[in-house]
DNA sequence: GAGCGTTCCTAC
DNA sequence: TAGGAACGCTCA
């Protein structure tokens, strides 16, 4: 009961008892720096729980937020609370979740509010779903149904269409019309009479339920071994973290799928997190197969509509295996049993703006506070990743050969010094041998070159002008097919000028080096007569195309393809047999302390693209620098040899995951500005045993969206946590509005 | 994140 | 001196 309270019931204790309601603190999904408090009216009985969503004023408009766990500060003011002014019909967030945003929240060094939004990325899907107005049978109508009283035909064939096909459930009038072939009238009437009344229907969309009757594929014994084991932890219902490495081609999928398989026959919902949701065509085929129909999806490109009915229908139970990208790290599931982080190694799982996490190590999290089994999957697993299975932290899983008659491909470099291409050519002639080779012989060939466009550079001829972005520290790319220059950090395109916008030279604009748009250009030339198709992130704008480039493979409608990193993920075309990479060297550049781990992952991705059928694949990387011990590891196939010297690399100097990073970026309109404030930022670094903070220097992007900014890194040892020292940092240093600091927690990116 | 009061600049 | 943009504070 109220404090106080205990002797006769004078006046003051009446008004002191109304005036003191039950508080809860509420979180609002505001990057504010904690839970607010508010009242629960009588009304509102009994009060809310923690989880539950409630409807708060803020400010003199309303909110949606949830109430937290903990109990209200007791020394805020009666007259400063307000009162929750309405409780949601949703399940309210569970305990696991809310543990989860405080989590994630603490570790980026990021406000819970801001990551309660994005666990509430789907506001609508918290309003009760709209009801539209439809017809049932009445007790009456029943009864005329079953025989007492007469019905004319019409009315019983309505009668029969609603208790049969229409499962006895409310209905459209137009629906019900149809099913009984009458028209909407005969309603109107049966109303009247009695037979029929207005009920709502609940618009709940329905979600297929995966059918775990249906045969998986057939499973080789290394398979059967890897789902087995995979299927006790998910039968354990607790957490467990599973590393399954397997060569490309090595029917992963299948494999993890089983486990799904498993958590769906426990009751418990499966999320399988994708790198690249928008292109995984093939892997909703495998699943479907699996299952007998799509799972529900989860991505950035989803219609409202569609978001809101998935948000529901997963909180209500109603979605049992749901895939999705990094966000769907946060939706509201009952009971997960199961995560699934599919290329696990990808950096696109790395979240770089607002709350910066990475999908990968937060799926980690969220199992463990869900009681639940995560696999993490990829034939290049992050040196992270291995080191915990090393370490006997992660359960870890082989599958070390191919399946279905298919082998390795073999890799071979081509030396560029030794075989360069021509002048203005960027297809040694070994390489173009080999295609041609290849296509004659009725196989499908790949050329894999990461960069879009035409040209990465444009250079005057006549003064050495280079054309730059106005607004980022990046060279305009061509794109010869939209006939203009872009920044690929951006957004910023201008048209190719004529003359040179520095020494007014014309006709002196060069295009230097290769983009996928000019291998195609050469790929013409010297292949006039192969079906050739491109495939980059601006030729294949959408799912839709990037399904139907793939089917055309499948087809053999296709000779050669031309494509950037998009060809890297998992596609299985068996009528490959051969993988040119134009520039294998690329991406090597520059001092990123992951540029080798990065380049032996995605060339090795690329790679197993060839010769995934009974036909041998072939991989040929051109290089201008073969003895590299990327290019060496590739040939060899000795990846663990590699990871083994990079991580010999990396642990002397405590570099991850031997230690722990985290970058500070200070960014700003005013270059001035924001050099002070990286400078203070500098005098106030924290120093101490196995601290060490190195910077401010500009960032490798000095310049980003018309954004000055500056990089410092905080490096410390293994057994030091980062985040303390971070907040003590950055509460020393006032910061202005006008200039913004950046916390990334486990940086991946460091440009 | 949004509304609102304060401050500072500019145009008349 | 009015009007307006920029800033920054607060919200329970």
């Amino acid at each position: 009961m109220s404090r106080g309270g205990r002797k006769g019931t004078t006046l003051l204790d009446a008004m002191q008892q109304k005036a003191a309601r039950p508080r809860r603190r509420v979180l609002l999904p505001l990057p504010l720096a904690g839970a607010y408090d508010y009242g629960v009216p009588e009304e509102i009985d009994p009060p809310p729980e923690p989880g539950a969503f409630v409807q708060v004023p803020l400010g003199g408009r309303e909110t949606l937020g949830v109430v937290w766990d903990g109990e209200a500060d007791p020394d805020l003011p009666e007259r400063k609370l307000k009162n929750i002014t309405g409780v949601l019909e949703v399940p309210p967030m569970t305990a696991s979740l809310r543990r989860f945003v405080e989590w994630v929240a603490a570790y980026t060094v990021s406000p819970p509010g801001a990551v309660l939004r994005m666990a509430m990325s789907s506001p609508s899907a918290l309003e009760p779903p709209a009801a539209k107005a439809g017809w049932r049978i009445t007790p009456a109508g029943r009864a005329a149904l079953a025989g007492a009283g007469r019905l004319t035909a019409t009315r019983q064939r309505v009668l029969e269409a609603m208790t049969g096909e229409l499962d006895d459930e409310p209905h459209l009038a137009a629906t019900i019309a149809q099913a009984a072939g009458v028209s909407t009238g005969v309603l109107r009437g049966m109303a009247d009479a009695g037979l029929l009344e207005p009920a709502l229907i609940a618009r709940a969309v329905e979600f297929p339920v995966p059918d775990l009757n249906k045969q998986g594929a057939a499973l080789a014994e290394d398979q059967q071994v890897a789902a087995a084991a995979m299927r006790e932890a998910v039968a354990a219902r607790g957490f467990s973290v599973t590393l399954l490495q397997g060569v490309t081609g090595s029917g992963k999928t299948e494999v993890y799928l089983e486990a799904v398989a498993e958590c769906l026959a426990q009751g418990r919902q499966a999320l399988v997190l994708l790198p690249e949701i928008a292109l995984s065509s093939q892997w909703l085929e495998r699943f479907q197969a699996r299952f007998g129909c799509e799972p529900a999806l989860w991505h950035s490109e989803l219609g409202s509509k569609r978001r809101r009915d998935t948000w529901r229908a997963l909180a209500e139970g109603r979605v049992q295996a749901l895939v999705g990208a990094r966000s769907a790290l946060f939706l509201p599931f009952p009971d997960l049993g199961l995560i699934v982080v599919d290329e696990e190694h990808e950096t696109s799982f790395k979240q770089e703006e607002g709350v910066i996490y990475s999908a990968r190590d937060m799926a980690v999290v969220r199992a463990r506070l869900s009681e639940a089994a995560c696999v993490l999957v990829s034939a290049t697993p992050s040196l992270e990743t291995l080191v915990n299975a090393e370490t006997g932290r992660y359960a870890s899983l082989n599958l070390p050969v191919r399946h279905g008659g298919a082998t390795m491909p073999t890799v071979s470099v081509i030396d560029q010094r030794v075989t360069p291409p021509e002048r203005g050519r960027f297809l040694s002639p070994p390489l173009v041998e080999a295609i041609r080779e290849a296509i004659g012989r009725g196989e499908q060939a790949m050329l894999f070159l990461n960069r879009r466009g035409y040209a990465p550079l444009t250079l005057c001829r006549t003064c050495g002008h280079r054309m730059r972005c106005p607004n980022c520290t990046a060279w305009l790319v061509e794109h010869r097919i939209q006939r203009r220059l872009q920044c690929h950090h951006c957004g910023h395109a201008e048209p190719i000028p004529p003359t040179c916008p520095e020494c007014g030279a014309e006709g002196s604009l060069t295009p230097l080096g290769p983009g996928v748009e000019r291998v195609q250009e050469e790929a013409s030339e010297l292949f006039p007569d192969a079906r050739r198709l491109v495939m980059a992130s601006d030729t294949l704008p959408g799912p839709a195309a990037a399904t139907e480039a793939a089917r055309a493979i499948q087809a053999r409608e296709v000779d050669l393809i031309i494509g950037t990193q998009i060809v890297a993920k998992g596609w299985h075309f068996p009528h490959l047999t051969l993988v040119g990479v134009v520039d294998a060297d690329l991406g090597l550049a520059g001092g990123d302390l992951r540029a080798a781990e990065r380049t032996v992952q995605l060339l090795h991705q690329v790679a197993g693209r060839a010769g995934r059928a009974e036909a041998p694949g072939r991989v040929l990387l051109q290089s201008w620098n073969p003895e590299h011990p990327v290019m060496q590891a590739l040939v060899s196939g000795d990846l663990d040899g590699f990871m083994q010297a990079e991580a010999d690399q990396r642990r002397p100097g405590h570099w991850p995951p031997f230690g722990r990073l985290a970058a500070v970026i200070v960014s700003g309109e005013d270059e001035r500005e924001t050099d002070t404030i990286a400078r203070d930022l500098g005098l106030e670094a924290p120093g101490g045993e196995g601290v060490e903070v190195l910077g401010p220097a500009p960032a490798p992007l000095a310049l980003l969206r018309g954004r000055h900014r500056r990089r410092l890194l905080l490096k410390v040892r293994r057994d030091v946590a980062v985040q303390p020292i971070l907040r003590e940092w950055l509460s020393r240093v006032r910061i202005p509005a006008s200039v913004k600091v950046q916390v990334d927690v486990d940086p991946v990116s460091f440009l």
